[in-house]
DNA sequence: ACTTTCTTCAACCGAATGGTTGACCAATCG
DNA sequence: CGATTGGTCAACCATTCGGTTGAAGAAAGT
C-alpha cells in the first residue's frame, strides 16, 4: 500500500468501481451487500474495494447489528483539491506571466526559443 | 492502461514521483534529463512516468532539436475537480439535511443511536 | 561520415492489484 | 442450541506497475 495519504486517495479513486461506490455513498450510507448488488463481481471483491477506500480515509464502517453500514467521509476530498488547486493556480499564473512577456515583446513575432543571442 | 480518462488522471497522480514532476512542471517546462536529475532512478524510468502523465493528458511533449521539452497541461485538472466537487457537495448537502432532521427532533437531547426502546 | 547527446523501445524482474473460491467469525432468528 | 444472514480472512491466479539493463533512433556537433 502507498505510504503517503495523498497517493492512497488518488489511487483509491483511480478505479471506476470505487468511484461509483463513492458516488452511491454520497446519496446515503449503505451496507456491503447493497453496494455489491449492482456489480457482477463477488461480495468479497467489493469488500476489498471498501478496504482500499477505508485505508484512504474516504469511507468509514460502523457496526449496526450484524450489518456494517459504510459511510462516506467527504472531508478527505480537501486533501486532493488543495493539491490540485495549488499547481493549477501556479501553472495558470505562469501562463499569465508568459502572456505578459509576449505582449510586452516589441517585435519578433516568432520569439527566439532559447538564449537570445544579442 | 485504464480505459476512461478520469481513471487515467487519478492513476497518474497516485504516484509521488509523478506528482513531484507535475509540481516542477508547474514552474516551467523541462526536458526529460532535467526532470530525472533529482531522483536516483534511471532516465528511462522517468521517461515511463512521463508517458503515463502524457496518456492521462496531464503533459505534452514538443520537439526542439534533439530535446523533448515537457509541458504541463493544467486544464485536465478540471476533470478531477469537477468529479470531486460533485460528490463532495452532494455529501455535504446530505449532511446538512441530517442536521435539520436532528434539529427538528423535539426532545431526546441524546438521540438514541439504535432502535429506541420506548 | 563518425561521434556525441537526448530520448525512447524491448525484455525482463519483483511487488502490488483486482479478481476468484473456500473457510471462518459475528450476530440475529427458530 | 442450531441455522441463517452479513461480512471478512486466506490462499491463489493473472495482470499491471515501477524499476532495471541493453539496444536503438534521431538530431547536432566535428
Amino acid at each position: 500500500m502507498a505510504a503517503d495519504p495523498l497517493s492512497r486517495v488518488f489511487s483509491a479513486l483511480a478505479d471506476p468501481t470505487r468511484r461509483d461506490i463513492v458516488a452511491r455513498l454520497s446519496v446515503g450510507d449503505a451496507t456491503v451487500n447493497e453496494l455489491a448488488a449492482p456489480y457482477d463481481v463477488t461480495v468479497q471483491a467489493v469488500s476489498k474495494h471498501l478496504k482500499v477506500l477505508e485505508d484512504a480515509g474516504l469511507v468509514s464502517r460502523s457496526r449496526e447489528a450484524q450489518r456494517r453500514p459504510v459511510h462516506l467521509e467527504a472531508n478527505v476530498f480537501d486533501l486532493m483539491t488543495k493539491w490540485i488547486e495549488r499547481y493549477r493556480r501556479q501553472a495558470e499564473e505562469r501562463y499569465r506571466r508568459l502572456d505578459d512577456v509576449l505582449a510586452a515583446m516589441p517585435d519578433a513575432t516568432t520569439p527566439p526559443p532559447e538564449g537570445s543571442p544579442s
